[in-house]
DNA sequence: TCTGGGGTCCTAGGACCC
DNA sequence: TCTGGGGTCCTAGGACCC
């Protein structure tokens, strides 16, 4: 056996509405939703994340707008501002990689250590997991919740379990007993569904599920029954992987009424296109496939998939393998809530991302070239600096939508 | 209650090849 | 005329996570 490992799970507590407080002290001790905007209890869109002090009145993340709102009209809505999460974010992982380059974010806010090693220089795991808190409190005047454990799965759930502003350490040997009496949701993959399911098997604990023969798991549930039999019984050798390659890039909006325009459609496609490839060139891949994601009124989603011919960052062939898959779509009495294009089977662009060479190499495609030069526009003058006159001159129902797909993202 | 936007992973079924 | 078995690749859908 391996000796034990040390693995820290960090999560920030109600992250975007903390920072939201931070800037903003007459936020704070108040009850604040950070989400889309509710319209008087009529907008679409869901909670990202709300304060402690909005959640007596029952507020979640995930929850419809619509329902928060209804919950506790008084409270603080305000809209997510991604750029400066962002910018906190950076400050938080400079702070973590400090102590160890074995730091993998799963998120934003939320990142696993390995810091079996780091206890050399640093004192023990416990140690470091304090001075993380203390340094992300002091410094940045944000709580983060640690769980600290032999392993991902247990360091997650022990970082779960002590919000807000929780420190929960799960020793070696003491495993089965932290997992025992807890609830199946808490089981990595566990979802909705699953939970029903195993429920009107009469399983309710974690315990229950770790004393099943694994056999029976399986036969169940195919090969994430045995996952789940092994998470159950704290056994998880998964490695903290500081690097990933992305596998995919895309852009998706939901419009504030469904819609049958043909013409509209076609915008947003151009410029969900237009907002991927310009993912693509900053991070420097290329698309080997397209797929387009369409949810009609009745909330049902299909999504349609293609390779390209030439791999490609450029939003105009995006758009048009996405406008060709749209056309394989049966759009007959339906209409449109949600549109999205994703680049897939991506590959790293063999320039460097936004290097200068590629506007004058003579063999570069010139769309790619004025793409980039749009891009280098942006990046100096802004968004609204320069845009397709096709967009420009959309139509009048778009004016004053303070919500345009491109605004969401920069702003 | 009426459901965002960003992702990852898994599975079933069909096409195709040998 | 009826037909195996293995393997790979691809698509679409869905569960799940934050």
């Amino acid at each position: 056996m391996d000796p034990a490992r040390a693995i820290i799970h960090l999560d920030m507590d109600a992250f975007y509405a903390s920072v939201e407080q931070l800037d903003h002290p007459a936020y704070r001790g108040r009850p604040v939703v950070v989400g889309a905007d509710p319209r008087d209890g009529k907008g679409r869109g869901v909670v990202a994340a709300c304060s402690y002090e909005a959640r007596p009145f029952g507020i979640r993340s995930a929850m419809p707008i619509s329902r928060a709102y209804r919950l506790c009209p008084k409270a603080i809505y305000v809209r997510p501002r991604m750029a400066r999460y962002a910018e906190m974010s950076d400050r938080i992982f400079a702070i973590l990689r400090d102590y160890t380059d074995l730091v993998e974010p799963l998120s934003i806010d939320e990142a696993f250590l390995d810091v079996t090693a780091s206890q050399r220089l640093f004192g023990p795991a416990d140690a470091i997991g304090r001075t993380l808190k203390a340094r992300i409190r002091s410094e940045l005047g944000l709580v983060a919740s640690i769980g600290l454990a032999p392993n991902k799965f247990l360091a997650k759930v022990a970082s779960d379990l002590g919000k807000p502003d929780g420190f929960v350490v799960v020793a070696p040997g003491k495993e089965r007993e932290f997992l025992d009496p807890l609830p199946i949701f808490r089981l990595w993959g566990v979802g909705p569904k699953t939970e029903a399911r195993l429920k009107r098997l009469g399983l309710q604990t974690i315990g229950q599920i770790a004393r099943m023969p694994v056999e029976t798991l399986e036969a169940m549930l195919g090969g994430a029954g045995r996952d789940l039999w092994e998470l159950a019984n704290g056994m998880d050798d998964r490695e903290v992987v500081p690097e990933q390659d992305a596998k995919s890039i895309g852009a998706e909006t939901t419009f504030e009424r469904d819609t049958e325009d043909r013409e509209e459609i076609r915008r947003t496609i151009l410029e969900l296109s237009d907002r991927v490839g310009r993912r693509l060139r900053r991070e420097g891949y290329l698309a080997g496939g397209v797929t387009l994601k369409f949810r009609d009124h009745l909330f049902r989603t299909l999504t349609r998939a293609a390779i390209l011919d030439h791999p490609t960052d450029v939003g105009d062939d995006l758009f048009r393998e996405a406008w060709k898959l749209l056309q394989r779509v049966s759009l007959a009495g339906n209409r449109v809530r949600l549109l999205g294009v994703t680049a897939t089977r991506l590959l790293a662009a063999a320039e460097p991302p936004g290097g200068q060479m590629s506007l004058f190499r003579p063999t570069a495609d010139p769309r790619r070239r004025l793409a980039r030069a749009v891009d280098a526009i942006q990046e100096r003058f802004g968004s609204d600096a320069i845009a397709r006159a096709s967009l420009v001159e959309a139509s009048p129902a778009r004016k004053g939508r303070k919500s345009g797909v491109k605004d969401s993202h920069s702003r």
